[in-house]
RNA sequence: GCGGGCGUGGCGGAAUUGGUAGACGCGCCGGAUUCAAAAUCCGGUUCUGGUGACAGAGUGUCGGUUCGAGCCCGACCGCCCGUACCA
């Protein structure tokens, strides 16, 4: 009787494989396509468990649509443009081009033993000229159907190191690597305009019917579209300009309960009377401090300055408010000012308690009404539209019934009028930053912002290239942005942003359909193999990734570089859990910060507790979070398949949890899933061992059954993976 | 802060959708087999008390609805993801 040995087994069959090309991908019009696609990942270096049951998920299925009798479609890249690379070019002095090759040479050969049934003659790398060429292509495409606009954004500006900051680099509203206080400053950017399909984008996620609900409800409330009343308050004299103060609420009936007005830091109104208050100056310096992050923005202390200006109430021209400058007021959204109702919404009562302002209740009448109120509330079902109720003589009513009616009235007394609004904002795609695609585009002094000519596509990135200090190396290169005028052929400055890298994953699954076409996608290949029909990937990308995806399918379609049928890229998404492990800590002398974290192969794990190998001190056992170098709690792949094998890691990481929920690795449990290949290796070797003789009939029809159940399972699931996964726990229990 | 998710034995997880909580698997314990070990096979395994029959407790916490709640409702706690320049 033999033994399962993976070292033989599996190299053995990768190369058969591999030298008959099977998992090459072909049209074939006698069979129905299947294109099965993983998030592709970012090249840091190593492959990490994560990408591990990330690609097993996605080969999983293909394997399966191909013994099914498709044309498959499962191919792999590197989303190879990124600021780690050019944090590595700092910190080792490497360049990032040769730091992102040679990682993606790496992470290729630490993939290849996982033998998965990928169709590599369609790699690409998101840096190769040949692909960020065509992307500065649907760039130019875009802009001349009138798709990128450019205008004016906010980013991080960190004024030691004199260079624009992502919010990752930005610590307690401090530059990382200066450690300089971090100020807001407007730049002129490119800015794609995903807000013209806003509509199209909400209601096509009603057809996204084998897309988990949570990321249609995360995208529904991104782009967040709402209903409500956009009108003026008069300003009691106000400044040149400013006798009118354009207000968005979307609880008009609640205008009654008004104790101030606010705006942005950044509101024209602030601006123009900062210019004479060198109080608000200071105080809209200071809330400019916070950064950019919606997430800082939101969760600084709530601050205001008063501005002594006053505004007329709409219903009653002798009720005025104050108008304050409130740091929680987002010039993004709406107008960038709000008149603040402290009884019915959270922030304003915080703000109101803090600078003493009126609280007034409108729903007093209702029997949900507090006596006091300790914090914000609306009246769950009936409520008095409270201005309006008396004036139209109307019945009380529900929520968005009594927010249209109060819209209709004030409509109807030209208070203002009833808007649709978005939160979702345009998406800005400059990038201050060496290793990206460079936007194709020349600034010329006489003809002022001109389009590359496509001939000249790629726009190139130079080589020689300063990266050892920080800000934008292309911008200081001697000559890389010296040019000709496209249209007037005089000087002219080429531009030196790059675009923001999820341009680059927003379109690289229509180039996998034809890597090598001399246009962005050719058409009868991204015809016959899109859409993507089961995309795979983590969560955290529910909503930006595959927003921008969506966003650019429409654009491309709409420049006729993707059919109709493909507006929608991932028929079917799944996103997967994380893959967690335990941590091993020592705590420092001193506070937490100061811990020594050991990875699983450093310590001895006994019941008892875990001991570091190689001092003998006792750890702590820390609960099992997402594996991260930081923790030091990973577990490298490559040392598994050495040590078991590839099926065992696939094995383990598809039977151990349900995909969609987190798994936590353990010796223990890659332990038991080497045992179980070993017991159906057992199994088919006894069968094998006589060829001749009768046929196990229980053993046939538990396998008959097996097979059954997971295809019954699998025609109802909506998505693939979770009938994969019921894949596992049916053959476990074989026998 | 806001949006989304998760929370059941030592572990992964079941629970036919409001009807015997812990299926199945892992691990662990005991036994068989073996010169011995591995592998394999059999049995046990939520916790507490009890030799035992058995008794009590139990699905993050508190409260509610119900004849009946892991499941429905409300409030809270903890962890995770996202929050538009991390990928």
């Amino acid at each position: 009787m033999s033994r399962l040995n993976s070292r033989e087994i599996e190299p053995k069959w990768q190369k058969i494989w591999d030298d008959a090309a099977v998992f090459r991908a072909r049209r074939d019009p006698e069979k129905p396509k299947y294109y099965v696609l993983e998030m592709f990942p970012y090249p840091s270096g190593r492959i990490h468990m994560g990408h591990v049951r990330n690609y097993t998920l996605g080969d999983v299925i293909a394997r399966y649509k191909r013994a099914t009798g498709h044309a498959v479609l499962h191919p792999m890249g590197w989303d190879a443009f990124g600021m780690p690379a050019e944090n590595a070019a700092m910190r080792e002095g490497v360049h990032p081009g040769v730091w992102t090759r040679q990682n993606i040479a790496d992470m290729r050969d630490q993939m290849k033993p996982l033998g998965f049934s990928i169709d590599w003659s369609r790699e690409f790398a998101t840096c190769d000229p040949e692909y960020y060429g065509q992307q500065q292509r649907l760039f130019l495409d875009f802009l001349e159907a009138g798709l990128v606009a450019r205008k004016s954004a906010v980013v991080n500006w960190d004024p030691v190191d004199m260079t624009v900051l992502a919010n990752e680099q930005v610590e307690n509203g401090r530059g990382w690597r200066s450690g300089a206080l971090v100020e807001r400053r407007e730049l002129t950017q490119w800015f794609f305009r995903i807000t013209d399909f806003s509509d199209d984008l909400l209601a096509a996620l009603d057809g996204l019917e084998n897309w988990p609900d949570k990321v249609r409800l995360m995208q529904a409330n991104w782009i967040g579209k709402s209903r409500g009343l956009q009108f003026s308050f008069e300003v009691v004299d106000g400044p040149e300009g400013h006798a009118a103060l354009e207000v968005y609420t979307t609880r008009p009936d609640t205008l009654l309960g008004a104790s101030f007005a606010a705006i942005s830091p950044d509101h024209p109104l602030a601006l123009k009377l900062a210019e004479t208050n060198g109080d608000l100056a200071t105080f809209a310096e200071e809330c400019r401090r916070i950064g950019t992050s919606e997430e800082a923005l939101e969760t600084a202390e709530k601050r205001g300055f008063d501005t002594g200006l006053r505004v007329r109430h709409p219903l009653d021209p002798d009720w005025t408010l104050p108008i304050w400058v409130a740091n929680f007021i987002l010039m993004d959204y709406g107008t960038g000012a709000i008149f603040g109702c402290p009884a019915h919404d959270q922030r304003d009562l915080d703000f109101a308690r803090k600078y003493d302002l009126p609280v007034i209740d409108v729903f007093k009448s209702s029997a949900d009404a507090p006596d006091v109120i300790d914090e914000a509330y609306v009246p769950p079902k009936t409520q008095s539209v409270t201005f309006v109720r008396p004036l139209d003589g109307g019945p009380d009513m529900t929520g968005t019934e009594a927010i249209d009616r109060a819209i209709t009235f004030a409509e109807g007394r030209g208070l203002g009028e009833g808007v649709t609004k978005f939160r979702l904002r345009d998406w800005g795609v400059s990038r201050q930053r060496y290793w990206g695609a460079p936007i194709p585009v020349v600034h010329c002094e006489r003809c002022g912002v001109v389009p590359e000519k496509r001939e000249n596509l790629p726009i190139r990135l130079p080589d020689d290239v300063d990266i050892s200090i920080p800000g934008n190396p292309l911008a200081r290169h001697p000559t890389w942005s010296q040019t000709t005028c496209p249209v007037c052929g005089g000087p002219a400055r080429r531009e030196t942003d790059t675009m923001d890298t999820f341009v680059d994953s927003s379109w690289y699954f229509a180039r996998f359909t034809s890597p090598d076409a001399d246009t962005p996608t050719d058409p009868e290949e991204a015809g016959y193999w899109m859409t993507v029909d089961q995309y795979i990937g983590g969560v955290e990308h529910a909503i930006l990734h595959l927003l921008y995806s969506r966003f650019f399918a429409r654009a491309m379609h709409q420049t006729g570089h993707l059919p109709a049928t493909a507006v929608e890229p991932f028929a079917a998404l799944f996103t997967q859990g994380m893959v967690c492990h335990e941590t091993y800590s020592i705590p420092g002398p001193e506070a937490e910060g100061q811990k020594r974290w050991f990875a699983p192969d450093e310590v001895k794990r006994t019941e008892a507790g875990a001991t570091v190998i190689e001092t003998g001190e006792p750890a702590v056992i820390g609960p099992s979070i997402k594996m991260s170098k930081s923790k030091r709690n990973t577990v490298d792949p490559v040392d598994i398949v050495e040590q078991y094998g590839a099926d065992t890691a696939r094995w383990f990481v598809m039977s151990d949890s349900p995909p969609e929920r987190d798994v936590e690795w353990t010796a223990a449990g890659a332990d038991a899933a080497w045992k179980h290949l070993q017991r159906v290796w057992r199994l088919a070797d006894e069968i094998r061992a006589d060829p001749d003789g009768p046929e196990d009939e229980a053993l046939l029809r538990t396998v008959h059954r097996t097979i059954d159940a997971v295809t019954v399972r699998r025609s109802a699931s909506s998505s693939g993976p979770s009938g994969s996964a019921r894949i596992s726990s049916a053959s476990l229990q074989t026998r």
